[in-house]
DNA sequence: AGATCTACTTAGGACACGTCTA
DNA sequence: TAGACGTGTCCTAAGTAGATCT
């Protein structure tokens, strides 16, 4: 095996806009001197490497400050606007573009077996113990953004009402700024109007273009995938998840988010190396052989300096195991849930834990002080927590908990003394107990909520009752949908049809009946058939009536999220196979994929 | 001992796509 | 037969954990 790393020398802002726009060619010549002088690149290294470094501590500190100053601004003002305030410090960052690419050269080339091929059944394979991760690893490098196209010359931009001409790279970036018009980024001084008029026109174009022409384009991107989507593992053909570079473009943070509009730069290569090749004649930063870890290649993204990844597909191997552990650690904690709950009840009043409030550490759980609110009374109940609180992507936790008072009073001690911004807790830990509590919950809600004789749509409705009640318990929470008002607008209507053709097939059905007592065969058939018509028109109106509700109650829930992260597909399969609903109504083909290995592995005895 | 870095999981929104319906 | 609509996939930001550095 090998790992390379591709060595791009950095630049700086301006430089590269020079270069840029005065002589494209001189770049390429560049690197291929650069490469025969100095071939084991022992030069500027130092300088390269350094400062880009320097640069990068620098932009994730002043983050990192940032976010600090402003939540305890926020939790002072209750203010919505502090982000405008500060602005982000205009400053040249060393060009990081590069690329590392973890790669292998195997010894011995597997022969690429047929499509649909065989499955790699990991699962009934030896997992090893050393976090060594694969012995043969090849790929072909990720997916580079398509070059910038210029628009056509009559599309212009206007700035203070006047049309400006715009370098290549300006005009990209203007473009960045144009594709948002409708956000309320950029209003002022800059007319983006022509740029967003022909953007508009483009997706129109490819939304209407014919049948013909999308075909193309979905076949070049399917040979696009079989070429560089898959790597060859240990000798088994697995999917790579995310094989396109991220494209240059706005930063679009969630929430209100300093860095919302920054732009977030195109990625170079630079450097030409072998075995993946990068584009045109460079090499990557570094290509290196790492069998201890799992991407396949990274590079460093210029808004937030992180460290981004090419990593697998979930229904690799190397994800599926992981997955698999996770969920045995959590069923581990099932068999110890209850020695901790009786231990940490004990602890509550335990005196140790008064002396520690005066301590100000940071522990791992993030709940602060200014997150809860206690209530001697609240709404007729007694010793309420009210938590309010930021989430993950700035979702809104909201919850009022009556607990016990011995809790309460144990709140009361862990807040003295603090104040806002001070955590609340120290040394927590609760990564486990979500997925156990998520897998638990599904587990006991389908023992509850499912009658063994019901209908396959009734257990399915049991089924997306039983995952909503995991959604709710882990807040993961969704927009409305754009069109739900009227979808449900339209849902109605159609159970309103459905009554009134209930209604009328009711009244035939009586008549036909009434002639029937009257003695006539053929009476009596026509009320037979009515009566099952009538039967089938009430299942349907049943049925609607079910989604009617499913849908409203999941307005605001994403179901989603916890099937993928945090429910032991296991437990699902097992339940499928014991009803007999087919795997298909609850996973559809992605997640069957990434769970492979539970379909195989649990028959309808499993548990949780 | 805290800060930082690396590697990886978790997350909701955008948008593409396929299907259903008028 | 297009357009509406719901679902699936892609995208990438935002988390966490554990290792490593200072």
């Amino acid at each position: 095996m090998s790992q390379f790393r591709s060595d791009e020398p950095p630049f700086e802002d301006d430089e590269a806009e020079n270069e840029m726009d005065e002589d494209e060619e001189d770049v390429p010549l560049a690197m291929r001197k650069r490469k025969q002088e100095e071939p084991d690149q022992a030069d500027g290294g130092m300088d390269d490497d350094d400062i880009p470094l320097l640069a990068r501590k620098k932009i994730k500190k002043e983050y990192k400050e940032y976010k600090e100053k402003t939540k305890k601004k926020r939790v002072k003002e209750g203010a919505d606007d502090e982000y405008d305030i500060i602005k982000p410090k205009k400053k040249k960052i060393k060009q990081e573009s590069v690329i590392k690419i973890v790669t292998v050269s195997p010894i011995k080339r597997q022969k690429i077996k047929e499509e649909e091929e065989e499955v790699w059944r990991w699962w009934e394979e030896e997992k090893r113990a050393d976090g060594v991760k694969w012995t043969t690893l090849e790929h072909k490098g990720p997916v580079f953004a398509p070059p910038y196209e210029r628009v056509p010359r009559n599309v212009r931009f206007y700035y203070d009402g006047k049309p400006l001409e715009l370098s290549e790279e300006t005009e990209e970036a203007a473009t960045f700024y144009a594709k948002m018009l409708n956000h309320d980024y950029c209003t002022k001084d800059c007319n983006f109007q022509e740029m967003f008029n022909f953007f508009q026109a483009e997706s129109e174009k490819r939304k209407a273009a014919s049948k013909e022409e999308k075909l193309v384009k979905k076949i070049e991107n399917e040979a696009l995938m079989k070429e560089y989507g898959f790597c060859m593992i240990d000798g088994h053909k697995e999917k790579i998840g995310n094989f396109r570079l991220e494209p240059p473009g706005l930063f679009r943070g969630r929430g209100e988010h300093p860095k919302m509009g920054m732009i977030k730069r195109r990625i170079q290569a630079s450097d030409e190396s072998m075995v993946p090749s990068p584009p045109s004649g460079s090499r990557w930063k570094e290509v290196r052989h790492d069998n201890t870890v799992t991407w396949l290649a990274s590079w460093i993204e210029n808004v937030q300096g992180q460290v981004k990844y090419i990593m697998l597909n979930p229904s690799s191997k190397l994800k599926g195991e992981k997955d698999h552990i996770k969920y045995e650690t959590a069923r581990r904690l099932d068999k110890v849930i209850d020695k901790i709950r009786a231990t940490y009840r004990d602890e509550w009043k335990s005196k140790e834990m008064r002396d520690e409030d005066q301590a100000d550490t940071v522990g791992c759980c993030s709940l602060r002080v200014e997150h809860v609110q206690l209530h001697k009374e609240l709404n007729g109940k007694e010793n309420v927590v009210v938590f309010d609180f930021p989430g993950k992507d700035s979702i809104r936790y909201y919850n009022e908990v009556e607990v016990e008072k011995r809790v309460f009073k144990n709140l009361e001690l862990f807040m003295e003394h603090k104040k806002e911004g001070d955590d609340l807790f120290d040394r927590l830990n609760t990564q486990v107990f979500r997925t156990y509590n998520a897998s638990k919950t599904l587990q006991s809600q389908l023992d509850l909520l499912t009658d063994p004789s019901a209908t396959v749509p009734e257990k399915l409705l049991a089924y997306n009752r039983a995952n909503r009640a995991v959604a709710i318990l882990c807040n993961h929470q969704r927009s409305v949908p754009k069109g739900h008002e009227k979808s449900m607008e339209n849902l109605k209507e159609k159970i309103k049809a459905k009554r009134d053709a209930i209604d009328d097939c009711e009244a035939e059905y009586h008549d036909f009946k009434k002639a029937a007592k009257r003695g006539s065969v053929k009476e009596k058939v026509n009320a037979d058939k009515k009566g099952k018509q009538l039967e089938r028109l009430k299942d349907q109106l049943k049925k609607l009536e079910l989604q009617e509700t499913d849908r409203d109650e999941n307005k605001t829930i994403a179901l989603g999220t916890s099937k993928l992260n945090y429910l032991d597909p296991r437990i699902s399969v097992a339940w499928c196979k014991k009803h007999g609903v087919p795997i298909e109504k609850i996973f559809n083909k992605t997640q069957r994929t990434k769970f492979l290995w539970a379909v195989h592995m649990a028959d309808e005895n499993y548990r949780f």
